[in-house]
DNA sequence: CCGGATTGTTGACGGTGTAAACATATACGC
DNA sequence: GCGTATATGTTTACACCGTCAACAATCCGG
């Protein structure tokens, strides 16, 4: 009775199903635990019940997973910041003066992104050998939910609603995406990490408008 | 004859000398060639002419080195700083210009700097176990040449020229701050990794002449 | 001159990334 | 339906890493 042939399912298959899914959120946790440096394969593979080189099957090598768990990253940030721009506005302000409450308002995103999850966050910044061998491409052309598409596109709302001169637009993403980055990693990692939290959201503010007043 | 005890210096002492120094060394030039994550305690010991563990001496761990290490770039993108502040500027300003100027000149050496030395440049940012031990105390008080205080001391010269308002002076190293520090990091990693140099410190200058302006 | 403190060495352990050889399940052509 | 190629997972092995403990050489203060 019970034969061991037609027992549904006592122990997990041979072939794990997804694996390759299931590292990559292996990876995203040990990111969250303890950022790029954290991330190891083998105890990605340990954490998806797989023997300690499985994960080669899926990933060429421990850069791939990096990217991978990269790129899932970004996606959950641009969630965020996609939020963000759908979030409500006081009323009673004119459509220039939204849009660039809307702009101030994904900057703000971005940086709590950051507070909240230090090492998903500078997951992002991780590197893949500095030699780099073929950065380009990258493929990414659709990046409707990207990160650095979705602040082209608050711009460009921006520029629409009157709030910003059409001939300033470009490259406009670049002051407000180093100044969000720059702040990021000045508050996790360098001089106000000690601060309030209150003080640093004050602080990021402050800077946002400064920078978007002169945009 | 030439007795092998009196032999001078036939072959390195038992006691390095300056072992410390010579690991941070070698730790920099490692550091230079792939970043923080190709510093390996083993490695800068061979590279010093020392046993693999001998670097246990002088630092309690692996972290200790790197940030022994990230003290020392810090010195030298300090200097590069203080570099700035000396070069010549053109003549027929006002004082209040040539202090604006002063600040712009820092913000690019910063971002040169980080461009000519990509691996040094992140070891700054080089994380010591995130959930940080004893991260403040620092001691830095003096500052004399960090970075940090450079800037400060720039801003201050901008108050006395009367470039900068004195109620504005507070925090006014922030937005400068995350400014380039984001700048080299969408440099060195981002989207404008494959821009022609020219247009780079193009780009550069004029994020800066907006934050500037903007303070 | 001697004995303790510094500094460096040796050997060992568990962890990592990676490659090669092997095993098993799945999928696809016949 | 069968049989085999292919995809997927396992095992074994190697070199490297960080770290610890035990040991050895040198230096320095009494």
């Amino acid at each position: 009775m019970a034969k061991t042939v037609s027992a549904p399912r006592r122990q997990p298959p041979y072939h794990h199903g997804n694996l390759a899914q299931a590292l990559v959120a292996a990876g995203l946790e040990m990111a969250t635990e303890g950022g790029p440096e954290a991330l190891s394969l083998r105890e990605a593979a340990r954490r998806a019940g797989v023997s300690p080189t499985a994960a080669y099957r899926h990933f060429e090598d421990r850069d791939a997973l990096v990217m991978a768990v990269k790129v899932a990253v970004l996606a959950q940030l641009g969630a965020a910041l996609r939020a963000a721009t759908r979030s409500r506005l006081p009323s009673g302000l004119d459509d220039s003066e939204r849009a660039r409450q809307r702009l101030i308002g994904i900057g703000r995103a971005y940086v709590d992104f950051a507070i909240a999850n230090p090492g998903r966050y500078r997951m992002i910044f991780a590197e893949a050998t500095f030699p780099s061998d073929r950065l380009q491409g990258e493929d990414g052309k659709d990046a409707g939910e990207s990160p650095y598409g979705i602040l082209g596109e608050v711009l460009d709302q921006m520029v629409v609603a009157s709030a910003l001169d059409p001939e300033r637009r470009t490259g406009a993403e670049i002051p407000m995406w180093a100044l969000v980055h720059g702040l990021s990693s000045l508050i996790l990692e360098g001089p106000y990490q000690q601060l309030p939290r209150r003080e640093q959201t004050a602080l990021v503010q402050s800077a946002l408008e400064l920078v978007v007043s002169g945009l």
